[in-house]
DNA sequence: TAAAAATACTCCATAGGTATTTTAT
DNA sequence: ATAAAATACCTATGGAGTATTTTTA
């Protein structure tokens, strides 16, 4: 499976139309019509059901859409903060402390 | 970012070595090589500190190993999800209930 | 000198485009 | 007559291969 393939059916979903999803993702209408159709073969499953002038989705469909839509709002933001660690050159560290530590390793030397 | 150059940098970590990640992908080493380079112009940050012979992980190559592993687990499961779905044909509906549930909607008619 | 990664180059599979057809408003 | 998706056909980008070079143990 494509990343990019996952990216247009959920766009595909989105706009309810392979036209309107194409427009938006900046590729011919003929594209998103071949690239579902191939994501649908490699998976093993319909995920669309065509009707007359529109269509709905399967039992499959509804369920990629949802799993997948999770997966590359999580993978974005991935890829945005390696970006920003690009930029940065830092991975942030959060620190906590029990609210009773009673150590000595985080006081400030005087 | 395409997902088989993630998977290609987690095999070269999980090998600790281009040439035996090239292998257990069966690929080249050289397509290894050109695609980690590839994932890392298109991230915009070095993952690998390539050194001597060997080499070893930037601090975003140690996160991104650890987001990228969690990310493509998730990926194949929804992968081998979908596939037995396909054959399948239904999805499974996780049905739980109560312990102290006292309606009626769940009871057989006698 | 052996072993691992990088590089040069070439090839071809396939993502994507244009044009057209189909089908139902 | 129009609008949306599918299909036929073609192009070209880039993923992957072979061969070679570089570098260090």
């Amino acid at each position: 499976m494509l990343l990019k393939q996952l990216e247009y059916f959920v766009a595909v979903v989105d706009y309810n139309s392979f036209t309107q999803a194409a427009y938006e993702s900046y590729i011919s209408q003929s594209a998103i019509s071949q690239q579902i159709k191939a994501l649908e073969k490699n998976l093993g499953t319909t995920l669309i059901v065509r009707e007359n002038r529109s269509f709905h989705l399967t039992p499959a469909g509804e369920y990629f859409y949802q799993e997948g839509k999770r997966l590359l709002d999580q993978i974005h933001i991935l890829e945005r903060e390696m970006q920003r660690i690009g930029v940065d050159n830092r991975v942030y560290l959060r620190v906590g402390y029990l609210n009773r530590y009673s150590g000595t390793e985080l006081m400030i030397p005087l």
